[in-house]
DNA sequence: TTTTGTGAACTAGTTCACAGCT
DNA sequence: AGCTGTGAACTAGTTCACAAAA
């Protein structure tokens, strides 16, 4: 029905589900495989076999966005990854900066997965005189958190991740927001209070061995 | 009307979904703040104001484990605590394996907030002879993952944690299930068939970063 | 024929609203 | 009076099933 839309354009992003959102960066990585692989075309079932999903799901969450599919023949690789990429925003490089410089904030600095592929970070903080100054063994120096607007500002980051202790977490949550960041991840384990305007998910590793404890047969 | 039950005896876990599983242990959390608070009783539109719940949603959740509260009154913060360690299987010390001393998994094995509160980190593995021998900052060894079997078995290790590459993802998931792991946290950016009695839980950073990023506005 | 795109049916999860205790 | 526990109502998410297109 209807034509491909110019790209994501006129989709309220606000009305897509979480779900549905984190499938699609689930599509694009797949899609990435099957381009290394050198397939050319792939069908919704075809994908639905590689993780546990339904075909009509892929279909469905594809189709939010345009039709990028031909009937009888599937979905074409390399214009459904552009497509993506441009739905998730990945067409420009994102900055990122990682707050709070302690074992986890260092090492998501120096891990390649997480700096590749789209982002980039562009500048790690903490607030230990210790530590400011000092650099990881991936040789991004610690900055003070107190220059976070400034550094904010000049290099254009858009997305914060904080990696401080829990009791810091609200204070630094608050100080990047005023920073203008737009997007938060957080590590520490609370809940953070944001303007409306700021976007927060958090990763809760203990939540999840607890959960994955909570399924395993009891003695 | 039924009489709280000898604590998670009785009801199936399988049957209990993974939200809810997951809310629990963020109950907990909250619980155990609140008693460091000295705060005795708790009600659950209390418990709901502190996340973004429905009061009615985490009766529910709570209800499917016995009557733990008291009409009129609320829960009682010591008793609700022990209750829900007792249903995740809390009240005993898991232990918990990383394989992959890369960045991420050294900064697991080493941070405190990971290893605490009903976890140990007892042993973390890689197969790269430069790093078996060697120390975490925090002074774990690595160890080779070839003795994962031996070192799970002496040790009653019951939880893997994979951080290793993705390539070598689901070689090491094959491994972790067959040296007697039955539940496993997965870092790596691929999904992993093991057999149904293992438990994976998948945490795709990258994914998460994506996500935020689709809500971004665009510029 | 094959596979998309999508309304309709279904399933899971959440919220409401109130009876039943304390 | 106040708050739990829970059936009933509602909402969101998934799967089915088929018409439409290549």
């Amino acid at each position: 029905m209807a034509r491909a839309r110019p790209l994501g354009t006129g989709v309220s992003r606000g009305a897509v589900s979480e779900l549905t959102a984190s499938r699609l960066s689930l599509y694009l990585r797949c899609l990435s495989e099957l381009e290394g692989e050198g397939a050319t075309h792939v069908s919704s079932s075809n994908l639905a076999r590689r993780f546990d999903l339904n075909a009509a799901q892929i279909r469905k969450d594809l189709a939010i966005f345009g039709e990028f599919g031909v009937r009888g023949v599937g979905y074409e690789v390399g214009t459904l990854k552009r497509h993506l990429q441009s739905i998730l925003g990945l067409d420009q490089t994102r900055k990122v900066a990682i707050i709070g410089a302690g074992h986890l904030g260092q090492a998501l600095a120096d891990s390649g997965g997480f700096a590749s592929g789209g982002f980039r970070i562009a500048a790690l903080f903490d607030d230990d005189p210790q530590k400011i100054g000092s650099r990881t063994r991936g040789g991004l120096v610690v900055q003070d958190v107190r220059r976070l607007r400034e550094v904010v500002a000049r290099e254009g980051i858009e997305i914060g991740v904080i990696t401080v202790p829990a009791p810091a977490a609200q204070e630094v949550a608050q100080r990047c927001a005023s920073a203008g960041l737009r997007a938060l991840l957080n590590f520490a384990p609370a809940r953070l209070t944001v303007p409306a305007e700021v976007r927060v998910k958090n990763v809760d590793l203990k939540e999840h061995l607890e959960t994955l404890c909570f399924y395993m047969p009891r003695a």
